[in-house]
DNA sequence: CGGCATCCGGGCAGATACTG
DNA sequence: CAGTATCTGCCCGGATGCCG
């Protein structure tokens, strides 16, 4: 899923503007990387909304199917499975019948969602302009 | 501020308020589409990349694509264009021979920016662990 | 209940060629 | 130099159906 993205910047370290992008950033390690990839998960339509979903309570899985409308069975099942890869939330299956599947944030998926609220407020609060933005290009540049 | 984001976001579990500003609604403000709409952005393969190749220096258009390794013309084109209609960055033409087009950060832009070094860093500083979680998972999940 | 497998359509993105 | 135009392949993501 990241891999494009992943291979387009640590394909090639060294000739990268990140350098200059990411100021003072020592080199070495390659951080083109670690930005790609979690920019990857930041940017990926869901991965932000499940995690938020459990900022502060613990679910299981239809019930965070309700919480978040619009997302299929597919769509969740890929994304939390990738958010309890990634280290972000953790599942855990209860042994019983019918079966018990909860989610829950882990501390690290808990820094996370402060930066996404970040985020969040900057959109909110900029939105506005932004859409004015674009209703003044879209007057300027007439259909293309 | 932050107490509206968080409904918005996250859903209130009682009233689900999400549905409204995620689905098409009539009321006021629509948080949900907004924080859509900038992470939509964020999210994008290329925009953060510009914006933050834009970030103390002007550019012009060949300038930025050798400061981006991986892109294509078309899709610095396109993401420059996108940016420029969100008013995230300007494009001045330089009436010259030949044509000379530079691309700057608006200050809007420039707010932005701020925001994504903070997840910059917390990318940087978060890796090893999310690599860490990974290595683990697979260890236990064979291939799926 | 909580998944997984499969099919399928649409849009994104790359490559290439052409222009003011 | 700074794009535009077109063609194409590929992956994302939705819908459906089945299983433990």
């Amino acid at each position: 899923m990241a891999k494009t993205l992943t291979v387009a910047i640590a394909g090639d370290p060294a000739a990268t503007g990140y350098e200059r992008s990411c100021e003072g950033d020592a080199s070495g390690t390659d951080h083109g990387r670690a930005i790609r990839d979690v920019l990857d998960r930041v940017g990926d339509k869901w991965s932000l909304l499940v995690v938020a979903t459990l900022r502060d309570q613990r679910l299981r899985f239809t019930e965070l199917q309700r919480h978040i409308p619009g997302i299929s069975q597919r769509m969740l099942t890929l994304t939390v499975r990738q958010l309890e890869r990634d280290g972000l939330i953790t599942r855990t299956v209860h042994a019983e019948v019918p079966p018990r599947v909860e989610y829950e944030l882990t501390e690290l998926g808990g820094t996370l969602i402060e930066l996404a609220m970040a985020l969040a407020d900057w959109a909110i609060e900029n939105h506005p302009r932004i859409e004015d933005s674009r209703a003044a290009y879209d007057a300027v540049h007439p259909a293309r």
